[in-house]
RNA sequence: UGGGGCAUCGUCCAAUGGCAGGACGCCAGUCUCUGACACUGUCAAUCUAGGUUCGAAUCCUAGUGCCCCAACCA
């Protein structure tokens, strides 16, 4: 769409726009939408711009236009002077347009009160009507908004609208308001103005006024995009913008809704606007998320005319891909139990020190030049990207990979049984103490090391096989840490749907309406009460050296990093910021999800049209002309269709071809005889329904033809003569050409002989291709489908 | 109800009237000192009913479902 504007030479280059409100913080959905408008602009060589729409007093403040500016910039998104604006600085320009319209006799001061306004734009079945206001002179209104501006009325006396159509069917363009009194702090303008735009008259505006070509929003603001369009042309500008609409997109466990974030917070369901359960960008930031990771995710959406709501799996595989390759494999026990090890000979374990790696093969092998990074970013040769970790005879690991009766497929450690520690060796599980007084959890596992990890000896007559890996960080020498495992915030998909009982309700607290009624407690039903677990654990020595924005991998368990803002060296704290993919953990649960009907639609007949008796004798009129049933239909029922159709046919003399002329009425043509686009006179059709019923043309050409002819008005059958139409229909001909086809294409040919039919439609269609479209399809498909069939060797 | 928008695998996105394809997920398998990663394979869709066409996801008609608008918010 925009290559085409580009290629049509309508713009010199693009220009796109990102406009959020400073009255909150920056989500996961605006990302999307700055990403698009961002993005786009990158992509076509064009230019980006930030605007803050900061036209209503009420509710915005710096700190959030500062946290928007700083989110965006951590995006990696990038503007100066030239390219960030402010929409109040033009508050005086819009000023300037809003006399213009004025003079131009396209705006008004209206007077009545909110409620008489909304009395008389009237409904959605009944026209708008006129406010007594609404012919004063230019002059009044001139003074009268002047006199607004200079604060001589208290707020709401007065507001300036546009003069446009009282009886739209579109309700937005029922005479716009354009200004308001409202006497309230601007956080950038102070009290300067008492008056401030609306959003219909500013954006336009203010688009044009920064040489944005492509002004793209969601799609709740189609039925503005009249106003927009209106504002443009009345004000003449040239070359205007123009607004594109997407849909949104929205995450599933996650609610954007500015209201409902607020309760969260407000009420202590999260710690804040940056808990790391929030989806504000703030919030995923601190968790640990990467801004390649939210760009990337913000790219694998695609986008459409539709509102979606995205797998929350899309945004996890985009995190972990981000994750992965940068972040270290190190070791934590984030739910410790003790383990007294003994050596192979029985006796104690006398610590040593062991070096492992910081990645796993795979990345090792994917390095280009064969270097791996250390966590303070420095790559060295990959024997090298190891760190050291001590071994001795206290360790722990995790409670859950120890089981006194374990499950089915238990790959840890059991009585008895064997388990690979992570990088040191097998061993064996001799007793495992639990706490009988207590709730029979295990306290304490004493096992012996099966083959010591540095000389290889091992135990003698031990030939025990593990059962798997499982991590472990050494008592002595780990730092104990607190974890905080963050998991969704909501248990459901969708924590916003299905709340009938739902209000509408005004955004800001001091809202003319909607004031008293508050936001549904439903979505809180959802919560996850498991939203975050916090631990106490221990993990490996070798992060103490380490810079403090390092994402690890702690093996086994996930993506962390220390919170920055409250993790110390010397009290650290870890943040999840995801899980590793975990088939076993889901294993269970997976079979309780899928499993829905397929055929909730009932198909239902749809109701037979109904004729009125003039119609039902139109059909029969229409049937001895020899169009068919549905045809007749239609046209009887179209009073442009049937015009247009019988002005080719002078009373009821029956024209030799009007069956087809019928059909091409009610099927190419109606569209554009509909908005009354066609240029072509249905006096001419005959001609070109002889021409194929002769078999000159088929009929794919005559449509092509009539297509033709809708725009540029020409006869349809003087198009064909001049482009020299003529079906080709000769056996030779076409064998050949199908020999060429099936020549070029052995492979399609064999899968088509082994059974794939659907290969008919690619073989015709790459014959049709080859005549240039004058190939008799008939004959063609007739002539296919014997060499198809029946080889020749 | 008036106007507007939308409808393709479970999810998101593709397909000048001519092979319904990709990604994520799922399932199965291979590999594995991470139940990870990687790799292989399978399953899986054109809202419904008619019509036009040699051929329809695409064009036409009727219907169904979802969303938006009826703020002095954006």
């Amino acid at each position: 769409m925009i290559g085409r504007d580009l290629a049509s030479g309508k713009y010199p280059s693009v220009v796109t726009r990102f406009p959020p409100e400073p009255n909150g913080y920056l989500h996961l959905g605006h990302t999307f939408a700055s990403f698009l408008d961002f993005q786009t602009a990158l992509q076509y060589g064009g230019r980006y711009h930030l605007r803050l729409d900061d036209t209503n007093p009420e509710g915005e403040r710096v700190e959030y236009a500062q946290a928007i500016l700083d989110d965006l910039a951590w995006l990696g998104w990038r503007w100066d002077e030239q390219t960030l604006f402010y929409a109040s600085d033009n508050f005086g320009t819009y000023y300037d347009y809003a006399v213009k319209l004025i003079e131009l006799g396209k705006a008004y001061v209206d007077s009545v009160s909110g409620d008489e306004m909304a009395r008389l734009r009237g409904s959605a079945t009944q026209a708008g009507r006129p406010s007594p206001y609404r012919e004063r002179s230019v002059a009044q209104n001139l003074e009268l908004l002047a006199r607004m501006r200079a604060g001589e009325f208290p707020d709401g006396a007065h507001v300036l609208r546009a003069k446009i159509d009282l009886s739209s069917a579109n309700m937005k363009l029922r005479d716009p308001v354009l200004y308001r009194i409202r006497r309230a702090h601007h956080y950038r303008q102070g009290d300067t103005w008492c008056i401030y735009p609306l959003y219909d008259f500013q954006h336009p505006l203010q688009d044009a006024l920064e040489g944005v070509t492509h002004s793209m929003c969601s799609l709740e603001f189609i039925d503005n995009r009249a106003i927009y369009d209106w504002l443009m042309e009345t004000l003449a500008f040239s070359p205007r913008p123009h607004q594109y609409e997407f849909g949104r997109r929205s995450l599933e466990y996650t609610i954007v809704s500015k209201r409902k974030l607020r309760r969260l917070v407000e009420e202590g369901h999260v710690a804040g606007w940056d808990d790391p359960r929030m989806p504000t960008l703030r919030a995923v930031r601190r968790l640990g998320v990467t801004p390649e990771a939210i760009l990337k995710f913000a790219a694998s959406i695609g986008v459409s005319r539709t509102n979606r709501t995205v797998d929350l799996a899309v945004y996890e595989n985009a995190v972990r891909d981000d994750l992965s390759p940068r972040s270290p494999r190190v070791m934590a026990v984030t739910d410790p139990v003790e383990v007294i090890l003994r050596g192979p000979d029985g006796a104690g374990l006398t610590p040593q020190t062991l070096t492992l790696p910081y990645w796993p093969h795979d990345l090792v092998q994917a390095s280009p030049d064969g270097l791996m990074a250390l966590p303070s970013g420095v790559r060295v040769s990959a024997e090298l990207a190891g760190r050291p970790v001590t071994l001795s005879g206290r360790l722990y690991i995790e409670r859950e990979d120890v089981a006194l009766n374990p499950p089915k497929g238990f790959r840890r450690l059991t009585l008895g049984g064997a388990v690979r520690l992570r990088g040191a060796g097998v061993i064996r599980a001799d007793e495992i103490e639990v706490d009988e007084a207590g709730d029979g959890r295990v306290v304490r596992v004493l096992a012996t090391l099966l083959a010591d990890p540095e000389t290889g000896r091992s135990a003698p007559g031990e030939q025990l096989r593990a059962a798997g890996v499982i991590h472990w960080v050494d008592a002595g020498t780990a730092l104990s840490a607190e974890f905080r495992l963050y998991d969704r915030l909501f248990s459901v998909p969708n924590p916003d749907g299905a709340q009938p009982d739902e209000l509408p309700v005004d955004d800001g607290e001091a809202g003319p309406e909607g004031t008293g009624q508050t936001v549904s407690s439903d979505f809180l039903r959802f919560l996850n009460p498991h939203s975050l677990t916090v631990t106490q654990g221990y993990v490996e020595a070798s992060v103490a050296h380490d810079p403090p924005d390092t994402r690890y991998q702690f093996e086994r368990q996930g993506y962390f990093w220390r919170d920055p803002v409250d993790s110390r060296p010397e009290a650290l704290i870890f943040n999840r910021i995801i899980t590793l993919r975990d088939a076993w953990g889901k294993a269970p649960r997976a079979e309780a999800v899928r499993l829905r009907s397929k055929d909730q639609t009932k198909s239902r007949k749809p109701d037979a049209p109904t004729f009125s008796p003039e119609q039902t004798a139109e059909v029969a009129r229409l049937r001895a002309l020899g169009v068919t049933e549905a045809d007749a239909a239609v046209l009887a029922r179209d009073r442009v269709l049937l015009d247009f159709f019988r002005s080719g046919f002078p009373g009821d003399s029956v024209g030799s071809h009007a069956g087809q002329i019928a059909a091409w009425t009610v099927g190419d043509l109606a569209p554009a005889l509909r908005s009354g686009d066609s240029k072509v006179r249905s006096s001419d059709l005959g001609a070109l329904a002889s021409l194929q019923s002769a078999g000159q043309i088929s009929n794919r050409m005559a449509r092509e033809v009539l297509a033709e002819a809708v725009v540029s008005g020409e006869a349809p059958a003087d198009i064909v003569e001049r482009r020299g139409l003529k079906m080709l229909s000769d056996t030779g001909a076409l064998d050949s050409l199908i020999g060429r086809v099936l020549a070029a294409n052995p492979d399609k040919l064999a899968a088509y002989r082994a059974g794939k039919l659907g290969l008919m439609g690619f073989f015709t269609g790459q014959v049709m291709q080859l005549s240039q479209g004058q190939a008799d399809p008939q004959a063609v498909a007739t002539l296919l489908r014997a060499k198809l069939d029946n080889p020749v060797e």
